[in-house]
DNA sequence: TTGATATGAAACCATTTGGTTGTATATAAT
DNA sequence: ATTATATACAACCAAATGGTTTCATATCAA
């Protein structure tokens, strides 16, 4: 069949500011849970959960070495963030970013 | 004092499917709660907390015209979510974005 | 004035969320 | 072989979330 249904979506992935924090730790390097850990006043059991949901999310990967999981960040999953805001742009009058949309949909 | 904490962030307030939805009702036109509750399966009540949580966030205002309380979207508070995704718009090599930002951040 | 309409507000409820601690297991280091 | 490290997993918990129903109140219409 096809996709499994995923439980979190990315609005709810992100909706969460300990988790929006991880994003940007972890978009400029690989790390392993107790490494991402030292980032946050909480158990690392709690930073794993968080790390799960973004999983499911699609927001990170992780890969095993040796005894370690180490995450990274895979942000495109944002674009439907993207996609989802850009209805209400025209609100702010961006004249731009609906030029930049324009030229970039034509493919 | 500065501004009353808010409750509810625009992340949050987005988090949900039905919220979300409501945004896009609202857009282009305003509406009493009675109408907005004709477009979801649920109470009248569930959608008045929805809206609450929008109203907080900054993402609806609310007019009262006689007995009824008309809603609008005010979308400017999304900026916030357009500001924090472009944090990560390089990685999809994103050049008119950047060019886009580069330009309208020159002030 | 009497009734219908639009909303607000309170109480309640089940599930989800974000956290904890404790225990088990695999890998690495001495 | 023994010990330390990195993580997983299960059980538990309080608070938040998303919904309900019931009742009160303000306004509009006949």
């Amino acid at each position: 069949m096809g996709e499994p249904i995923a439980k979190y979506d990315v609005f709810q992935a992100i909706s969460d500011p300990t988790r929006r924090k991880m994003l940007r730790l972890l978009a400029d390097a690989e790390m392993p849970i107790t490494a991402i850990s030292g980032h946050f006043p909480m158990s690392r059991t709690a930073v794993s959960k968080h790390l799960r949901i973004l999983s499911e999310a699609g927001l990170v990967k992780e890969r095993r070495v040796g005894r370690e999981n180490r995450f990274r960040l895979s942000a495109e999953p944002l674009r439907e963030l993207q996609e989802w805001y850009s209805y209400f742009e025209r609100f702010w009058d961006n004249k731009l970013a609906a030029l930049q949309r324009y030229v970039e949909s034509e493919d």
